[in-house]
DNA sequence: CGCAATTTTGACGTAGTTCAACACGTGTGG
DNA sequence: CCACACGTGTTGAACTACGTCAAAATTGCG
């Protein structure tokens, strides 16, 4: 809270320090006396407030991981013919970026959907800094290990799912449960972006998540309002999403 | 290569400890005669040779790291009407139950396809070891950025794939991309299991699988005998993969 | 309030999946 | 040696889910 500078913006959700995934990160920040002015000079985590504008770009210098604050992120790939491809999102208390401790450069953009706050760690004063504290390592190993069973369960999430319906479903409860984690409503759900790049995302048209998404409703299974998703019969999405 | 046990079978591909991602973790074992006494008292690698059982179930206590030396594994996951899904693959030099570090308990399950030889790290030796020395701790932050860039890349590349043929297609070179770490040549692949395994992970039947591989044929951009594919046009792969 | 952007709905055609049945090669045991 | 099972590949016919085109409805923004 003390560390953490916040910018009041209406329609925002943020995430406390508390309970964002690079906490144990930032945690000895607020130790003792001493080790604050030792941190102070190597890890710099300061809050950026970005507006529509990206956070890194594919073949720039890897040099910061970045935990979201609030706010939404989309990552983004150009393909070879240009097209772009909306490889995922990331929501508060998840990391952007990691790649960075061993990939000269980033290979995909993190572009900011409205406004967000984000944290940025510089890696070499990382790195300076976990010399001197190795419980900074220790959790940081813990961050990564995390942030991989995320990316792996988002992977099982929608791989083989052939029908449009599982793969919309599935991706409903992945955001579901990914948003939990800051939100208070286990039923609700706020869309980050516009149809046209979720379809991109889920690889169909944005006729056919319209239609979907109606169908859903026509089940019961959700009611939904512009970007507003409430879940009404979560074991019924749980089992479109099953095949 | 003096620190790990091989056993020698046929028809079985081995990478050297000086290729195997876990390498970075290991490799103060060789640094000094004091250090290995050390060492050995905590981390205890192993070489442990499997065949077609599983390395470890969900739900069973996570307690360990393991890397791929050789063989293949197959994840999969058990969905609530009891069917098998399969959620990926992990070839030699990959990591495999890298949640441990965070999880109590795995969730998922992962069983050897054939002769597997891997290296188990203990998770309690591994965090003990890690105060002595923290050149391991970063080590296992680098490795574990990269099996998180594997995981979003392998994500990437099947996610939005609508039709049969490009997700095959981008599936094949993915394989492709993360053999050539310990596989001599760019263009043949070998694949680890049969169709149906293949055909349950990528959300399709076996006939349709069948005539993918068929028209992939035709055109040209691969030939296929049993389990052996060689790549005849990667160029072309590309385009199919890229819708 | 009004215009533009986004979203929804409808009708229609086609591509691709699915189902079912068969063909082929291989290993196994009687 | 044949019968049998099993894994794999092939083929044809039916269907349905998705894309396409077009237009209406809604939302959001200035």
């Amino acid at each position: 809270m003390t560390t953490c500078i916040k910018v009041k913006q209406p329609k925002t959700k943020y995430i406390d320090c508390d309970s964002c995934s690079m906490q144990p990160v930032c945690l000895p920040l607020k130790a003792g006396k001493t080790e604050i002015s030792i941190m102070d000079s190597y890890l710099s985590k300061r809050n950026i407030v970005t507006i529509s504008t990206p956070l890194f770009q594919e073949k720039e210098k890897a040099d910061a991981i970045y935990a979201v604050c609030s706010g939404s992120f989309k990552l983004t790939e150009t393909s070879p013919e240009g097209k772009e491809k909306v490889i995922g999102f990331r929501f508060p208390g998840e990391l952007i970026g990691e790649d960075a401790i061993h990939t000269p450069n980033y290979n995909y953009n993190a572009v900011a959907v409205g406004n967000t706050t984000v944290c940025r760690v510089d890696l070499d004063e990382l790195n300076e800094c976990g010399k001197l504290m190795p419980e900074l390592q220790l959790s940081l190993i813990s961050l990564l290990s995390k942030q991989n069973s995320m990316l792996r369960e988002e992977f099982t999430s929608v791989v083989a799912k052939h029908t449009a319906e599982s793969l919309l479903a599935a991706f409903i409860l992945n955001m579901l449960k990914r948003n939990a984690q800051y939100q208070e409503t286990e039923s609700k759900l706020h869309l980050p972006v516009g149809r046209d790049v979720i379809a991109n995302h889920l690889g169909f048209r944005r006729e056919t998540l319209s239609r979907i998404f109606s169908k859903f409703q026509q089940k019961g299974l959700l009611s939904i309002q512009a970007k507003d998703v409430e879940i009404l019969d979560l074991p019924g999405l749980q089992d479109v999403a099953y095949n």
